[in-house]
DNA sequence: GTCATTTCTTGTCATATGGCAACCCGCGTA
DNA sequence: TACGCGGGTTGCCATATGACAAGAAATGAC
């Protein structure tokens, strides 16, 4: 079993052989930079775990600017959660910026051992719990912390990010231009 | 069986006797304009299913100011995820702005539903993506939208919210100051 | 290697918002 | 009635960020 999965899916009431059926459900991917997991309109069927490499989700703005939403990284599970449990057309894009590899694992697997391993069903709620508080922090970030201050954040956070991914990229998700992003950038490096 | 709690947990795997189960491990309960039924520091025990009242949800600044989180009106679930499912201390404090009737439910009693009733976690997962989109949204509009625009959406969904919270607190909510806000409302009455 | 495209930086000016302080108003209370 | 106080507004000035445009640097295609 790939140690990606074991550690993903870590839980205390998961026990090895759960973790085997939970393993058993996925499947090994790879993509290439560049290449989309979910395009907007397009209704989710699965969501992967990321072994390697670095995804991106964006939105198109009122007049079709992307505004990017979310960085997934290593051992981070790549998911639109709206579209894939209410069956309804995603919003978000989910693109690769680098030829990465993933698990996949299909809707109906998913519900199958939700339903089945009690353990599994409570490992979700915690991955909800712990994604609703991250969403929160983010709000509150933008409230009230400086854009000089959430651009440091998320070079400590995810360093890759900035490895990989076009500065105006990065500025639509700190929710300013690339032109702010670029004189702040001036600034710390001051 | 409260006409409340039938609608709150309206899903299509959800029976009507399961519901029943559900209604009966809810407690009625009120709670007087301006006290608390989580203070920081405290851990949950408990959610609440709001009959009637308005709560507000608030985190502190750095330096002591009130930054408001959210507001929970008719219909809504008030609750602390992160606090109620990991078992941790609340970061935020939840208090009525208006004399509330509630029902509440204890959190071993909705383990028991979650594990028992397989519709119930459906239903809970369902709650979740939801709050997810919406926290996700409420980001996109700090990035995205003006303070007035943010300003009046609030206005249309939670009109209520006008009528009892102090400016101030509406403003900590927007990400802005009281200042900023009053400016705001004296353009609009242009 | 050359050309085209994308990415990043910089300058100028406009605008939104903040910080601070003064002030007004309504309301409860001594 | 007078006072104190919380809530809201306003004026003045500072600052952060945006909009737009030009140019420099990096990247990719052929």
């Amino acid at each position: 079993m790939p140690e990606i999965i074991a550690s993903a899916y870590q839980h205390p009431l998961l026990s090895p052989e759960d973790l085997q059926k939970i393993a058993a459900s996925h499947q090994r991917e790879t993509i290439e930079k560049g290449k989309m997991l979910l395009k907007e309109g397009e209704t989710a069927h699965a969501y992967y775990l990321l072994q390697s490499g670095l995804v991106r989700a964006y939105v198109l703005d009122f007049d079709g600017h992307e505004i990017t939403t979310d960085f997934f990284s290593d051992g981070e599970i790549v998911i639109v959660p709206t579209s894939l449990f209410q069956r309804i057309p995603s919003q978000e894009t989910l693109v690769a910026m680098t030829d990465s590899i993933l698990w996949r694992i299909r809707f109906d697997a998913f519900q199958a051992l939700y339903h089945s391993i009690p353990g599994f069903s409570e490992w979700g709620r915690l991955w909800f719990t712990r994604q609703l508080f991250a969403m929160k922090q983010r709000s509150l970030d933008m409230i009230r912390e400086s854009a000089t201050h959430r651009y440091l954040k998320l070079m400590k956070e995810k360093p890759q990010v900035m490895q990989y991914v076009p500065l105006k990229q990065i500025a639509s998700y700190l929710g300013i231009t690339d032109t702010s992003l670029s004189r702040i950038r001036k600034e710390i490096a001051r």
